[in-house]
DNA sequence: GTGAAAGCGCTAACAT
DNA sequence: ATGTTAGCGCTTTCAC
């Protein structure tokens, strides 16, 4: 490169020629290394003081082959659960001195596994969120991307660990109160057909169907907006239940939205549940009987076994310990790759009551 | 280090050995450079391809002194505003080539000056969003985080570009429609007395009493949160005011749901603003009228000031094209730093109607 | 057009 | 305990 350009910021052997020591032991000072004397380790500081010298993380990264650095893939930055994810992740690998690089596909998904691998390359390892990627891709892509964390989907043959959602037993619980309500012809408004967490969802109503013969249960297909639970009103009314899950709080919201102008009553006339508890959630007028996942909890979750993954500390176990608020978390198999399992936790508002006695 | 330790991924010059071509080559090939026979360079591809290779950007980091990623600092990583403009800077910097590494410094003010100085250590540059930082640390920070923008800051001093939102004259458009609707008491739920932002809102209201001196207008303490806003139910109904302007839209709705439940009906008894435009804004009941603030095309400028900053292109003008969705941008002095305005747009909803008959 | 070689700024053997 | 010296993996002069 160029002979000695002079631009260069103040590097370590300017603190090393001005302490009148040699670079190895600016080094050693400056990463906290024992065994360098007292004495020359406070004139070393000093000097790093005096000269405003600070490390270069390029430099360190190259020369200790690894960045403190880690991806968060996630599908959609305008999603309120991926940015729970993020800020979870976020500060509980800030807590560990690592940061955040944040790859988002804006709902590209042929992009996901491009941007996936530029991420982890720049970084240590990933956390993936990628609700939508198809298994076989996902296999295929997950040894070059390890370490890696799947947030809300698992993979076999890896050693990639999984922080999941027990969305099937959250639906559960959600239909499982409705009934108790009295209802006895539910509805689910679907999310979008490609999404993990609405197969789970519907895997958990067909463990429901079946334990609840006498209950009328009608699948809605759509989307997981806002703008889709707005929209799914015509459909809702036509199905003639009286107990209606939506997909998530959204589309809880959407749908809440579009009855209110249609006149029809939440909960008098419809109940309505959302999933996942945002923050509006309890905000909603009538305000949302839901299915809290603690989502932020899922992020740092995501970050322990990343740790786990990068301290090299590989195996299972109920290691770490999450689920403070209110969630219950289940260490998977003992073997390695770990999965946490996170449980919604049914939360009762005003948007669910006894059906109208009109019977219906 | 080791010597030769054999784990390392397959490198620049397994490629130039496999082709039969020198470091240079093969770099010169990765990097698109013209200056390589078309022949030689078909067969380095291949052979790249071949081996899997994929250039480590730490080592190019290094070697070019930039890491093609930009730090984006905000205050909390929860916040709607916040997250809004990670989305727009992340996505406009991912057209451009150029990743975003996140320090969420979670309102921990203390931590904000050191978080951004690292981030830019380890990026080509740092978009600050510090709304609550003093104007002196401010001042003292931004020649070492250069090249900086600042998202609703300005600083005088230094060459670093301010993208802003005209809060001042997002407000008084509310204050004017609620007047005009017949309004002759105002109160503005006030948001966190530190934020800059409200700042510029006060600002705002001073210049819409002196043009309108027979309108009441009481200032009420209070935050940013939804709590904050669920909580000003009493101040803001003894302070008699039949136009309510809150802080933001958490806040607006906060206070809708308190007042809801107070059995205060909104528009009829009372009209409420918001100001932002979450996306919620327009699913409340009612559905808020509120200053919509076009704040993913705020990040999105910021990356834009970003690039010219590192093009070193640094003059001002009206270079980039901002504002496409309803807003307006107007350049700032012809001299850099460069600053962006973007106008907030007055939404009217279904929360603010004519006062009650009644007076008052 | 291509290669040799000198770094980029730092860390970590290895030797003393 | 400290210094010497190789690198980390890549880019880029400079000479051919």
């Amino acid at each position: 490169m160029a002979k000695r350009a002079r631009t260069t910021r103040v590097g370590i052997s300017d603190v090393a020629t001005k302490a009148g020591v040699s670079l190895a032991t600016v080094s050693r000072v400056m990463n906290g290394n024992l065994s360098v004397d007292p004495q020359i380790a406070k004139r070393v500081r000093a000097t790093a003081a005096e000269l405003k010298y600070l490390p270069n993380p390029t430099g360190r990264n190259l020369a200790r082959g690894k960045t403190d650095t880690i991806g968060v893939v996630v599908p959609d930055l305008g999603n309120p659960t991926f940015q729970a994810v993020l800020r979870g992740v976020s500060r509980a690998a800030a807590q560990d001195g690592y940061r955040v690089l944040i790859a988002d596909s804006s709902e590209v998904s042929s992009e996901e596994a491009i941007l996936a691998g530029e991420a982890r390359r720049r970084c240590d390892g990933v956390v993936l969120c990628a609700p939508r990627m198809g298994a076989a891709e996902l296999e295929e892509l997950a040894p070059s991307l390890h370490p890696m964390v799947l947030v809300n989907r698992a993979t076999n043959a890896t050693g990639s660990p999984s922080v999941m959602v027990d969305y099937g037993k959250g639906i559960q619980d959600l239909a499982a109160h409705l009934v108790e309500l009295g209802h006895t012809r539910l509805a689910y408004v679907a999310g979008p057909a490609s999404s993990a967490s609405h197969g789970l969802r519907l895997a958990g109503l067909e463990t429901f169907k079946r334990s609840h013969p006498g209950i009328e249960l009608k699948v809605l297909p759509n989307g997981s907006t806002f703008e889709d639970g707005y929209n799914s009103a015509d459909a809702v009314v036509a199905s003639g239940a009286s107990g209606i899950m939506a997909f998530n709080d959204l589309t809880a919201m959407g749908l809440l939205s579009s009855l209110n102008e249609r006149g029809i009553r939440v909960p008098a006339d419809m109940s309505v549940t959302g999933f996942d508890d945002i923050p509006f959630a309890r905000y909603t007028t009538p305000a949302l009987t839901t299915a809290a996942v603690p989502i932020v909890d899922v992020g740092e979750q995501a970050w322990r076994q990343m740790r786990e993954l990068l301290n090299g500390t590989a195996g299972g176990g109920t290691s770490a310990t999450p689920g403070q608020a209110g969630s219950e978390v289940a260490a998977g198999t003992t073997a390695a790759p770990t999965t946490s399992i996170f449980t919604p936790t049914l939360v009762v508002r005003g948007s669910t009551a006894a059906p109208p006695a009109t019977g219906r």
